[in-house]
DNA sequence: GTCTATACGTAGATAGAC
DNA sequence: GTCTATCTACGTATAGAC
């Protein structure tokens, strides 16, 4: 049963191409026919194997997200288990979140780069059934870190931390995306930013350690960052205090434009 | 020539019908019957003023982002000016890239929430004859924020630099398309976070607002993070110091994984 | 269980009447 | 300048042979 195509290797071969694909054209423009063809299989394969190519698209976030997301789970009970009590510092439970995403990236069994990407590029598509997919195989996970944010840092309103996670998981999303489009914005290929010397074709294991090295910090600095002025309320903004790690106090830049 | 039907009212039906319709359902998702049916113009009325469906895309971003790059470029040369040779401080730089287009949203006759979020989503889409043609859009922009950036911070490395830039631009497009999709992720609508008590709908000036008010320490925090520890490299990582604000220094909270 | 062949709708684009 | 009618290619899905 070494080479022999059982149904398990049809399944995973379209799987496999369907990722790649998905993640250079996107869902709508991504053809059966296409996938199909470079999968050496029948048009029909997919339609027999999961019904539709929306279940097609569901099931290639799902093999790869059910991990993600357990080890998610895994590595913030270990957290929580180890503090006996007392609240995580906000580095341990970015570390936990994104860390463990970003690792992805170095491991080709496990989707590496490619799946990043598609991610990356997935969590914006309009579709409906793509919304709700992510929204019931993110809810317990969101659920948890949210959790742990709020107790990580108890003087900061929920609703503003709630923002933060929102504006990291887009720096994420982003930064991984664009490691093979942002070049765009940029103007230059990210292999010229990643290393230090030579500016040529970096793997992709070497980018996603890179990558988390580089975004990690800029996460925690955003996170961290302190409160905007209240703008239409006369409640005072209180600094956040973290504990392990000191918060800093700066001027308030952002000033709202009409009271 | 009031309520008359021109060419030019016809042109502009069509693209701001495309707008919003590419916005609720991406560029691929959105097909020319759909668009002219909604914009009471005939099938061929596309052809016959753009030439084609993507040239219908590019036109409907040329005329709001020619606007918005023209603006960017405005302030940043009233900055420069007055300040006479010294450098900007981050804020001021930011405050006039990601304020200038966040100000949209407040104003309808811009294009308001509706290209904002038509924005965030379509810088990931992977087309490419969209990524080519954001790259000459941008290409101006995008050089001159870079050097003040550089001018800014002259001890923080380019690439850093660049890399965070592409960060805060990920938090920005997310943040903005997030504020209909991203409700997924973080488990409630953003009309709930945004709001002190009042948790019904808000307007899109005022979430447009409300989005820049928390939006923007997030940015300077994450510009202004402690770099990274140096991985491969013996060269140590020096705090950058800023002018006018107060540069934090705390403690390095990722380390490398393996040295 | 897998593939061949095809059904049936819709995509973007265009020729030519008005 | 605008519209009708239509072209050709491609979309997903399925019925039925092997």
């Amino acid at each position: 049963m070494s080479d022999q195509k059982t149904n398990h290797d049809t399944r995973e071969r379209i799987l496999d191409v369907a990722e790649r694909l998905f993640m250079e054209h996107g869902y709508e423009g991504t053809s059966m026919r296409v996938i199909t063809t470079c999968a050496d299989v029948n048009l029909a394969a997919v339609n027999y194997h999961f019904g539709s190519k929306e279940a097609l698209l569901r099931e290639v976030f799902r093999r790869r997200l059910s991990w993600l997301n357990r080890e998610r789970l895994y590595a913030l009970d270990a957290l929580e288990a180890e503090a006996a009590g007392a609240p995580l510092k906000p580095s341990q439970i970015l570390e936990a979140f994104f860390g463990t995403l970003l690792r992805i990236g170095e491991q080709p069994s496990l989707g590496g780069m490619t799946f990043l990407r598609l991610l990356g590029r997935t969590l914006t598509e309009p579709a409906e059934f793509i919304r709700t997919f992510f929204a019931s195989e993110y809810a317990e996970v969101i659920d948890r870190y949210k959790q742990a944010l709020y107790n990580a840092l108890p003087d900061v309103p929920k609703a503003e931390i709630v923002w933060r996670l929102h504006f990291m998981l887009g720096a994420m999303s982003y930064a991984i995306a664009g490691t093979d489009v942002l070049r765009v914005v940029t103007g230059c290929e990210l292999g010229d930013l990643a290393g230090e010397g030579a500016a040529d074709t970096v793997d992709d294991a070497t980018l996603a350690r890179r990558l988390a090295q580089r975004l990690m910090p800029f996460l925690l600095g955003g996170l961290r960052a302190p409160l905007p002025s209240a703008p239409d309320s006369s409640k005072a903004s209180p600094v956040p205090p973290s504990e392990g790690d000191r918060e800093p106090r700066t001027a308030n830049h952002l000033q709202e434009k009409q009271p």
